[in-house]
DNA sequence: AGTAAAGTAGGAAACGTTTCCGAAAATTAA
DNA sequence: TTAATTTTCGGAAACGTTTCCTACTTTACT
């Protein structure tokens, strides 16, 4: 790190930021030759103006550089046009494209979105909306990843409106929040496909058991049996967990002829190692991941996928907390459910096998 | 999209939400038998208080799960906790981990980040940087993209600070802002490796001449002099720019022997397109990148590229822009600068190239 | 023209804190 | 003890808006 010269130009020591006088409603009141009401009023369109004061008052403003004081607003009004994001990490590829979402939907009706990361811990999920209060928010949208036992219970028990991203947990009918999903096991999807082209030992590699346990629940449902050997619980999501899967799987005296991988993550990882590993995909190990996210069409093989409908997700929670908003934490609580799509890539495409013998 | 069954458990029309009481510092006096500048003191810490009473009243606190108004404190002492993080797109590879960054150094600091997707255009930056005021927000760090001739007049003239993380442009020095970013073009890197590893037309493919220009500039001054045909300008960062950039150069007649990509997305795209043409990486092309994210390791051949130290960066960002806010925007600015770092990876490696006649 | 209705405007009371300032209580010094 | 400090505390004035309520103008209608 190189610290270079500083910049003298703000030198005279305390500078203009706090010196500046601030104007207030009060001086262009005065300025204006009206009541301060009046300006109030030319400021929200709330009617009850004539055009001609309402313009004047507007171009002293203009001159005046005069903008409301959006503290002294929030605590008249009751509320701060911000909602809150609360997501597992922002640096997981998933997650971009749903801030992104929440941001421009949020942006369209005239509200800010501060950003939290849980870092998809117990403690701090549950943190957060216990202190969502005090967060200068008017709402709360919260992608769980930890689902911490009492988190429910929290969310019912604060009195601002929140919203719930649901991925991996089947909720209870009874919590007080919209809540948006997936309308089938994305696992599902991944488990049939790889049955319908004909695997048998379909493997599953994944975050630990209690995290996103449904993605695991659909290989368990999907299969007579499960063979634990075929199992590998890593410790989170990442490309250095599906490495490590890799590895397992190829220490197996009986590898698996298809991994479901619990995100693309995992899935790329494994791909890769395979590679280095000199095994075949698709041709002896077929893959699949969930997420669809870009870089499933950017490795060789390209990785077949789930698309989880982050986008579509994230706006319709938006919409439905900011709708809560407005109503007052009136009305029933929604649960609305997307489905989720499969998109086959040449990472689980259906191959003729050769067999040695027929050669 | 499926809507499931609402849930009723909130039929009762107007929601606990909507109908609970607010309990102020008023009622906690009043119930603690104090006056209400003691309760202020006994959540502030701000001392002149027994320790005696100061127990009682949180405890009393406690019991009636008392939160202070976050507007009206904000109003009171001018400062809101919050800052804003101005970004192209959190979509973009690189951002997520400056906007991770930002949010855990701010949040040891006791601030929030708002979010904020300038979507790269010159207006919406404009707009940002005029608005934020209404922001509700003690400071600004922002990432331009547009750079437009405006950007730095409107810096100068906000009162709030700010707090710039400048990759692609050479600042003017007056600028009223702690500026923090690259030490040397990461561009003459790229440059001087794929130099120093033999290759003799080297190429450069990249977003619109006018977006991070720095980067350009670098590709210009490292050669002697630059061949048009080897330069291709695309529409934007993305990994389809990078497609169609491996197209372009593939329909020369005489085609480079190496790539200077703007960004890894377009490497990536180009590698991926030379895969399917053929075209080997690095015997016939090399190929290097900047950002140095994730993916580039992931990719076959993986890529080399440059990591333009994201997290420091913005970290560093951030921390200056809380000193400054602290100190009310006293005292110098500050322009800080990174070392930038190559990666060589299998996508550039010097190899011997055999010559068809040599065979 | 006179009256009723509608349209405009301003004063002042909130909103829920923090903090200045003075008073009371507790502590120390003599 | 008494006086001099030092602590501890409460009242009340901000902070900058929105909005209720009242009063004054217009306009519309007979």
């Amino acid at each position: 790190m190189v610290r270079i010269a500083e910049n003298d130009s703000n030198k005279e020591g305390t500078s203009l930021l706090a010196t500046k006088k601030k104007v207030t409603i009060e001086d262009v009141a005065k300025k204006a030759g009206v009541g301060i009401a009046t300006v109030s009023r030319a400021i929200n369109n709330s009617g009850g103006i004539s055009p001609k004061t309402k313009a004047l008052i507007l171009q002293v403003i203009e001159e005046m550089g005069f903008i409301p004081n959006t503290s002294a607003q929030s605590l008249k009004v009751r509320q701060t046009n911000q909602i809150a994001l609360a997501v597992p990490d922002i640096r997981n590829a998933i997650i971009p494209e749903i801030a992104w979402s929440v941001e421009q939907t949020a942006k369209q009706h005239g509200y800010r979105v501060v950003q939290i990361n849980t870092s998809g811990n117990a403690r701090t999920e549950l943190e957060t909306v216990r202190e969502v209060k005090k967060l200068h928010v008017d709402g709360l949208i919260i992608m769980p990843l930890a689902y911490p036992k009492t988190l429910v219970e929290l969310i019912n028990k604060t009195t601002v409106p929140v919203s719930i991203i649901n991925y991996g947990k089947k909720l209870d009918d009874n919590v007080k929040a919209d809540i948006v999903g997936l309308a089938s096991q994305e696992g599902r999807l991944v488990m049939e496909h790889l049955i319908k082209i004909g695997r048998t030992r379909i493997a599953y590699a994944g975050a630990p058991k209690n995290k996103i346990e449904e993605r695991y629940f659909a290989y368990e449902q999907s299969l007579p049996q499960v063979d634990p050997s075929l199992v590998y619980f890593g410790e989170d999501f990442s490309f250095e967990t599906g490495l490590r899967a890799a590895d397992y799987f190829y220490s197996l005296k009986n590898m698996p002829d298809a991994i479901y991988a619990v995100n693309d993550m995992v899935a790329i990882g494994i791909v890769n190692r395979f590679k280095e590993l000199g095994v075949r995909v698709p041709e002896d190990v077929a893959v699949v991941g969930i997420d669809n996210n870009l870089w499933t069409t950017v490795t060789s093989p390209q990785i077949s996928s789930v698309s989880i409908m982050g986008d579509e997700v994230a706006r319709l929670a938006t919409e439905l907390l900011l709708k809560r908003i407005r109503e007052h934490g009136a009305g029933a609580y929604e649960r609305v459910q997307f489905e989720p799509r499969l998109i086959v890539r040449e990472s689980s495409v259906a191959v003729i096998r050769q067999s040695p013998l027929i050669t």
